[in-house]
RNA sequence: GGCGCCGUAGCCAAGUGGUAAGGCCCGGGACUGCAAAUCCCGUAUGCAUCGGUUCGACUCCGAUCGGCGCCUCCA
């Protein structure tokens, strides 16, 4: 599996988070199925931003080197920060993430195929695709060639194409860049070519799955598939897939509308990072979501009906209703919650049923429990298929219940101003606990529970 | 101009020919010293609008209105 990854030369925006949380969902899944999963992310760490952003401080006289360096000062900061942000969203870790930078030769041999091939031509130090050497180019975005129209705006230093849609391979070094040497002088990559290569040297001439926003479809996955293609002679990549935008209070993420969100903005407003995960894959990936901070605080309330019902599973019966009227098997009805789960999960990622089965769940063994406790198989059975289902969530782990003396010291003082019927000193050390973040609930049996809130 | 998507309760959202899942919020009740958690009850005679097909349509077809995307850098 190849995803697009993120190019390092800013904080990645909530937009960019969501297509890499789709990408965690689709992986996680097919490893929940039982799948081997290699996953290939790319790091794009030469661009026009990057260039821009890590040059704009340097003089025009500056060597490649200290261009060079620049440029990998800024990249090597903001990869580090990717990271860390896929960390705090529970994003496991690709299994390779190359570096653009690190396989130009990789780059160069490729480009150097596609002009063996008569698919690429020469203008001025720079290599372009000949679109019109293959004949499936579009499809993918089911494009019409003939209706694709000579762009209005060519890109000025592009002028010198054959064809307004052909698209550059190598780009000849400007004044002010940073460059590597090639068969066609000082250059670099264009940004196309990065996926292809190295894709191609990780992961094969033949990939299962590759995935991306929507906005990758054309021209650059499009391009990724001449380029793959065309030099391979047959096809690379077996399904695409393609995760939707997201949107901010109605409206498109900008920085003008002050509505443009870090993962790091979230967390200061005081959001729960994995509540934010929550809200995204609680939404059909090919769906544009409507992001707003009532739908995160619904996600975040969601999730402690899962984390509570977990904590009362893990927990022993209180039951003490009375015959429940309507008993079930705690085990068949487990069977059909994780059945529906699944179902729900192969049908394209349909995570808002697959949630919808689990709250079912949730909702009827409670209400067994409240009547005729489930036995501990029984919860444990509930446990390993919250387990199963975190595994592709990652939202509802399993929290290690260790209170610190102080806490355990606070309860005991609590429950001792009750039996006094000191109700103001019990309720003041309640609300003390719950500045800690320990939330008490009063059993029918005298005990008293509690769960991190 | 070309290609495509979407419009379901206050909010999010599944369903896509057989009579509206689920979550959040809200109201009433039970339990509780009060809470919390949990439970019970209630909350869309209707799925943008108007036509058509059908025994039957939210689901199919057509039109209209509204929102959005791509065809150019973008997750």
């Amino acid at each position: 599996m190849y995803t697009c990854g993120p190019t390092v030369y800013n904080y990645a925006h909530i937009g960019n988070l969501r297509t890499f949380l789709f990408q965690d969902l689709l992986k996680r899944t097919f490893q929940a199925a039982r799948h081997d999963v290699r996953h290939c992310m790319n790091i794009t760490d030469v661009e026009d931003k990057i260039i821009r952003d890590s040059q704009a401080a340097l003089p025009a006289d500056a060597s490649n080197e200290t261009r060079h360096a620049a440029m990998q000062a800024l990249t090597e900061r903001f990869t580090a920060v990717f990271l860390e942000d896929l960390e705090t969203l529970q994003v496991q870790r690709a299994d390779y993430l190359p570096k653009a930078t690190a396989y130009i030769p990789h780059m160069i041999r490729l480009v150097q195929a596609l002009e063996a091939k008569g698919l690429a031509y020469v203008r001025e130090g720079s290599v372009y695709y000949r679109i019109a050497g293959l004949p499936q180019y579009g499809c993918l975005a089911h494009l019409d060639r003939e209706g694709m129209q000579a762009g209005t705006s060519v890109d000025a230093d592009e002028y010198e194409r054959d064809s307004a849609t052909d698209f550059v391979l190598w780009k000849a070094a400007k004044p002010g860049e940073p460059w590597w040497d090639s068969p066609w002088g000082p250059g670099r990559p264009g940004w196309h070519i990065e996926c292809s290569a190295m894709g191609m040297e990780l992961l094969g001439d033949r990939v299962d799955i590759h995935s991306g926003g929507v906005d990758l479809i054309f021209p650059h996955h499009e391009n990724e598939i001449a380029q793959s293609e065309g030099c391979l002679g047959h096809q690379w990549v077996n399904h695409w897939v393609h995760g939707e935008f997201l949107m901010v209070e109605g409206q498109k993420m900008s920085k003008s509308l002050g509505n443009f969100y870090t993962l790091r903005d979230l967390i200061q407003k005081g959001a729960d990072p994995v509540a934010f995960r929550y809200a995204i894959q609680s939404n059909h990936y090919r769906k544009v979501l409507n992001f707003s901070f009532e739908g995160l605080r619904a996600a975040e309330n969601s999730l402690k009906r899962i984390r509570a019902f977990r904590q009362r599973m893990e927990g022993e019966g209180q039951a003490g209703g009375g015959p429940w009227k309507e008993a079930q098997a705690p085990l068949a009805r487990l069977e059909l919650a994780r059945e529906a789960f699944w179902a729900a999960m192969a049908d394209d990622l349909n995570t808002p049923e697959a949630l919808a089965a689990i709250f079912t769940l949730i909702s009827d063994l409670n209400a067994q429990d409240d009547h005729v406790a489930l036995t501990r198989e029984e919860r444990d059975a509930v446990l390993a298929f919250l387990d199963e289902a975190d595994s592709i969530f990652a939202a509802w782990p399993h929290e290690d219940a260790s209170l610190d003396l102080e806490v355990e010291a606070l309860i005991e003082a609590r429950s001792q101003a009750k039996s006094a019927k000191n109700w103001a000193e019990a309720d003041r050390v309640r609300d003390q606990l719950k500045a800690m973040g320990i939330v008490l609930e009063d059993r029918k049996d005298g005990t008293v529970g509690w769960r991190k809130g």
